[in-house]
DNA sequence: GATGAATGAGCATTCATTCAT
DNA sequence: CATGAATGAATGCTCATTCAT
């Protein structure tokens, strides 16, 4: 009992840091956020953040991959969801774009704490859950090339098709967010999800 | 004359500062690239360094500002090539696929060093191009949106339509680039460019 | 019962501190040798090293004193066995040597766990041990002298005379043991220990 | 000219640095002596010291290698002045022992900053002036020896039957310097020498 | 145009030690 | 006796930038 409230108060330190840390990082960028920051903000010592991270580009690492996996995850509960091609894709498509508007933060922070120093951190974990998702996304679309849903397609050519519009429509308002409104993400759905499908769907009648 | 060869010799020095930096930045990021490491690839002393320079973040700016300049003013150069809207369409996409071929460091740095410092440097600026480079391009789209080649759509979406698989594809290609073959880039080029076109071109009878 | 239990187990405990504390010491010395690294190689606990030590240096000092007192009392025990001179003065030089050849660790951290946090510590119990030293060589010599044995010098000539061409010695062979041979101590045992009583020996005919 | 000058200065910093580390580390050791101290007693700033040596340990290894040599050259120079055996060991023992008496600081220095670190740095040098120094002593006694002025011994118990008691005798005065007169050392020079000599003067008549 | 000594604010990190449980 | 989370003063060092020559 006595070890339960223990770990669980740790544990709630160990939260406030990444908390502090991720807003501060979404803010500043990593590179120029301090630890006394973080620190300030989570109102722990520095031994304390010592006690828990070995370093600060430990706490950005945990922060990059703990996004991506609940990104991921939540990608893939949604594709799971669906055994019909056109409603598979169509509505990842659209859970990518509700994602963004309501965690346009996380969003930002995935494309942008790219700095080496942090990659390299999470580069190997990173790369196994890249490739977890994209055999479970690869897997799907398998299935649907086999039952004539989809076109047959190199493998990397999938996700350009999918994900492509969407990914690429996101990123531009991501980086003018300020000055965009959410609801531009929400109006864009219906054309992003259906040019997915129409990308992807297997051509009935070969194009002359 | 001897002033034109100084202020040829000085240029040289520029280059060979703003080559090294381009080295350097690609290699360990901007963040870890330190002005001494400048200093040594590049043959210059601090004092020559600020000569030419204001300051390290204004050579990161002015490579990142050159490179996207220069991938600009080359996929405008190709866009207005065509008057065909199928032909532009189809060939800027192959020129796009075709320059991250060719330069797949710049495509790399272009993407990549965006730390807030640099990012906040070049934004002027950055935004400029990005804002001429889009009425271009919109001016085009809209010419053929006129002649009923290109089915009419909020602005915004073009771009994404037209380049967003081919920029997927790209983006993870440069990811795994040192697992990856240049090869599989132009393998994809018909299918792309074949796409964007289809995302693109007019509609002839409305989808029921 | 339990009582005595528990208190070889806590000395058990104390030991074990000891013996890796010792170990990293002589591996890194004391400065760069961390409280971490003597917890993790002894198994203990923060805690548990506090309960049982007050600090750092109250355990380098404690294994200097230690080392220090049982080096001196292994030399007063052959000192003591022998009455007469020149067999006594002879045999604490070939005790030394062979002190040396089997405790070159002991004697390394001897001479070189000079750090002034840790000399202050161990100074006071040092000074007490190395005069009460000094004190019983010194008697015994002062018998020998009485006995017309030993010529008569200033005292702290003595230890010089003695004990100064097998320190030396020693000394030299300790800094470059890694490639030196142990059975060289050895050898040296008897030209060493006849010097030190060719210094010492009374002079039967004043020199010229 | 103007370089002279410059070059000038910037030695003057770095010999101000080099004093101001060297009776700090005296002081206090060179584990408990901090860079900020360092700066703030020769009025260096950190940048400054950094710009002239690439850490602290560096200043304790250039030092200790300064005060070696030194002592090493003034040796060998003393040594040299004399073609006579007895001549030439007598006055190498009162030389050291003056060198000390003059020096009790650096003589310090050189037998207590022996931190790992420091050694570590200061290793390949010092082993190399040792080795040059062992060599000419071991050059100058080859002769003695072969004049049959000198006794034949092992080449390592040269140094200790030479300098080993007057080593001893200093080692022991230095330790407790603060409670001791200069004097004792000029006092004991006299039998010191004549000790040295005794024990390496080739034995006329075999020993029964 | 070039040089390099000097600057100093700022930073991540270490580590012995305390103390509540 | 044991545990380990928390503390925070202290430290060595980096690095962009300035400026006298």
């Amino acid at each position: 009992m006595e070890n339960g409230v223990r770990a669980r108060a740790s544990r709630a330190r160990q939260q406030t840091i990444l908390q502090a840390a991720l807003h501060l990082f979404l803010e500043k960028g990593f590179g120029a956020t301090t630890l006394d920051q973080i620190l300030e903000c989570s109102g722990a010592s520095v031994g304390s953040f010592y006690h828990h991270f070995q370093s600060k580009v430990e706490v950005a690492a945990a922060l990059y991959l703990e996004t991506l996996e609940s990104y991921q995850i939540a990608f893939l509960k949604e594709l799971h969801r669906h055994r019909d091609a056109r409603s598979g894709i169509e509505h990842t498509v659209r859970h990518h774009l509700n994602w963004i508007a309501r965690n346009p933060e996380l969003a930002t922070y995935l494309t942008h704490c790219r700095e080496p120093e942090v990659a390299e951190a999470s580069e190997a974990r990173a790369q196994e859950l890249n490739r977890l998702f994209f055999a479970q996304t690869g897997a799907w679309i398998a299935k649907q090339v086999q039952a004539s849903k989809v076109r047959r397609l190199s493998p990397p050519l999938y996700h350009a098709l999918w994900m492509g519009p969407a990914d690429e429509f996101t990123r531009l308002w991501l980086l003018e967010r300020s000055t965009r409104d959410v609801k531009e993400l929400s109006k864009a759905e219906d054309l992003l999800a259906k040019t997915a499908w129409e990308n992807l769907r297997a051509r009935p009648i070969p194009r002359i």
